[in-house]
DNA sequence: TGCGAAAGAGTGCTTACGTG
DNA sequence: CACGTAAGCACTCTTTCGCA
């Protein structure tokens, strides 16, 4: 077994033997597989239950050397969901580093702080032997996930699985972070949270179009935000946004933001 | 050929807690 | 302490297929 330990004032004992301990690995599998990590369109919790408790897939690197013949003998399996399931394995290989770092399910690091380690190093070898001091020099990067990045890739076989998964046909650009080619930055510096559906775009497209004009998204509303936009069906965020004075928008109005040069 | 299980998709909401 | 992130649950509706 792997190491089990308490980090100082947390109320939860918790093994840290990450991908390797086998109570979390059906978490870490689908975790892995989500649409927000590596995508993994078909690997939901019955067949990761199927995988790990038939002793079919011990570790992450070893979804990607099965076969359609494999998962076709599972149950509610047959040969057109094992081919789509193999298809969907495959296309997962090509991803980013933010992606990736996300994907393997590193304690306190979530899809922001994964985006915000890739930018800073650009590479996950930078990463994996970067020292805690190194890691706090990365926005928004505090002593405790600090600490907790460099434990999971002090546990050699959390290396190992990364180093599998690359050998394994799992990629990304180099590059992604300097790539990013800076069109009109109308939104900078500002902040803006998201409620309900919007006519035509979904939350994630909305995302992309405000952090492409140099705008951050979060989740909730404080004194800080500078614009909500409100669609179908919004939740308490409008409230506390006419609560605060904060600018409400729908649709129309982000676009207009969006168009606004300079 | 139709039923139903499993998963996808899009959202709201809440708690805990790390950072500055 | 204020703010935002991480992490997880609940909900609803849709889609995809295995299987009888």
């Amino acid at each position: 077994g792997s190491a089990i330990a308490r980090e100082e004032g947390e109320v939860d004992w918790r093994c840290t033997g990450g991908l390797f301990c086998g109570a979390q690995r059906k978490e870490a599998m689908l975790h892995f597989a989500g649409r927000r990590a590596m995508d993994i369109e078909g690997l939901g919790g019955k067949l990761v239950d199927q995988l790990v408790d038939g002793g079919i897939v011990r570790t992450l690197p070893e979804l990607y050397k099965l076969g359609v013949a494999k998962f076709a003998a599972l149950e509610r399996m047959a040969d057109k969901s094992a081919a789509n399931l193999v298809a969907a394995i495959e296309k997962s290989k090509r991803t980013t580093l933010a992606r990736f770092l996300y994907a393997l399910g590193i304690r306190h690091v979530g899809e922001s702080t994964a985006k915000d380690l890739a930018k800073h190093f650009g590479k996950l070898d930078a990463i994996m032997d970067a020292s805690v001091e190194q890691l706090l020099e990365v926005y928004d990067v505090g002593p405790v996930v600090a600490q907790s990045i460099r434990t999971f890739f002090d546990q050699p076989h959390n290396r190992e699985v990364a180093e599998q998964l690359r050998a394994a046909g799992v990629h990304w650009d180099e590059h992604e972070g300097s790539q990013r080619k800076a069109g009109p930055q109308p939104l900078a510096g500002k902040t803006l949270v998201l409620t309900g559906s919007l006519p035509t775009l979904t939350r994630d497209e909305a995302k992309g179009l405000i952090e492409g004009a140099g705008g951050k998204v979060t989740g909730s509303v404080s004194k800080k935000t500078d614009y909500v936009v409100a669609g179908e069906e919004a939740g308490s965020k409008l409230d506390k946004a006419r609560e605060l004075g904060v600018t409400v928008l729908d649709e129309d109005g982000l676009r207009a933001l969006l168009a606004t040069l300079q």
